[in-house]
DNA sequence: AAAGATAGTGTGAAGTGTACAATAACCAGT
DNA sequence: ACTGGTTATTGTACACTTCACACTATCTTT
């Protein structure tokens, strides 16, 4: 470091932290992982996952690896959605927090506790309330994030196994939406763009004609783009 | 402060700044506010108005200060984009800043250097080259934040002046976005969403058949919206 | 074999996007 | 006053997409 002016000093007293909104999709809802803080301050209280960054730790590194703590998970979907730094919103002093939020397979990956969390557990978007911190209004951004996201980007695969049916995939884009689609135009739509990949494997021992699987073919999609293709969906009306 | 545990004082050893990328649409072409500085790190480079956030000030607050510093405007369109944190960033320590980008009118002010600017000038978003710290990054990220904002946010009327013709209005889409539009589509569009006032009064002294002039209908705006209304553009092809 | 359940398909009407062309209004110079 | 230059504004036909609804297919269970 060189110079560290004396004058400067003054501004070098904060802290930062990463807070991690991390979705996931079961059983046609969308959850939320949450963690019971087991440290003050707003101990007992249910929580995001995060904690303060690291000395020379990169911030979205940072999002990875408190990501990797509650879920053991790496290399997942992760975006920056905003840093919240209200003074006040912690008691130790001036923390400044980057909100990400990830994108996981619910299915990849068992729950446990670790670090500031003493339980872990899934919780519907939907009812959500009296988090620690500013964590509810930093839920409600990353979830608005979201909604806008997959719109414009084929990101809701990640929430999904590699092979899912149709009617996964809408349900899914309901959940995150919070309205229903139209089944038919839903479908040609989305195989319009030419992203799913026929596994050519149906489901097995289901009381109803079975679906076909799919996956989200990327190496596709990547090539699309290349070509000016923009993945869009709408948001219909209904509901 | 409460209890501020002896073993956090480790973590409250970082500053940080706001950077702002300020939009101006002048003549045809948008274009970005930068400073000159006068002070280390990057003495006499060119970058982003920014300063680090004082204590006890919210991060919005000094966004509209640093704005405020250069332009003299306040209460200006101001979006927060993202926050950059790659250690090694800023010479002085760990300095995290939180970017944020505005949309101001040329003709409102005039340029006065203040601060830690020496001098301060309107660039072409197009020639930007060796501006101080990761500003470079920072102007890119926002630049392509706003060519997404714009296609579903009526923010594009903040760069333009109260009253102004629909080719104005096409020009600035065409300057962000960067390719061109077909006249007839655009306009069909952009009326058809009723968001523009007709102010019944024309261009003045051209040399060719005088444009209307129109204003935003901002409380149209809000009444559409609530209707469940959206704005949105699309970005077609050519260029 | 029938009932129950969900998957998958056809289709017409309405609405949008696209491309091009024709007409209108103003200034400057003759 | 008339003409040419220049940009504004409007008409329209065709292609493509969205929307709404109904019908057929396939599998399990009883």
């Amino acid at each position: 470091m060189a110079q560290p002016q004396k004058s400067f000093d003054a501004y070098f007293k904060s802290a930062f932290t990463v807070d991690n909104v991390i979705f996931g999709f079961d059983n046609g809802q969308l959850k939320i992982l949450l963690i019971r803080r087991n440290e003050a301050p707003f101990d007992n209280y249910w929580g995001l996952p995060g904690y303060f960054v690291r000395e020379g730790e990169d911030l979205d590194a940072a999002a990875q690896r408190v990501l990797r703590e509650v879920t053991g998970l790496k290399d997942v979907y992760l975006e920056q959605v905003k840093a919240f730094g209200t003074p006040g919103r912690h008691d130790f002093g001036r923390v400044i927090t980057i909100a990400y939020y990830s994108l996981v397979k619910v299915e990849d990956f068992e729950l446990h506790a670790a670090g500031v969390a003493q339980e872990v557990a899934w919780h519907s978007v939907s009812d959500i309330e009296s988090l620690a911190f500013d964590h509810e209004e930093i839920v409600q951004v990353a979830f608005h994030r979201l909604k806008r996201s997959i719109r414009s980007r084929p990101i809701g695969f990640e929430l999904l196994p590699p092979a899912f049916t149709l009617t996964d995939l809408q349900h899914l884009y309901e959940a995150i939406w919070e309205l229903d689609l139209e089944k038919r135009n839903f479908r040609k739509k989305i195989l319009s763009m030419n992203l799913l990949k026929d596994l050519g494997r149906s489901q097995k021992g289901v009381a109803h004609r079975p679906a076909k699987l799919y996956s989200f073919d990327e190496g596709r999609y990547r090539e699309l783009e290349e070509d000016g293709f923009n993945f869009e969906l709408k948001e219909g009306k209904r509901k």
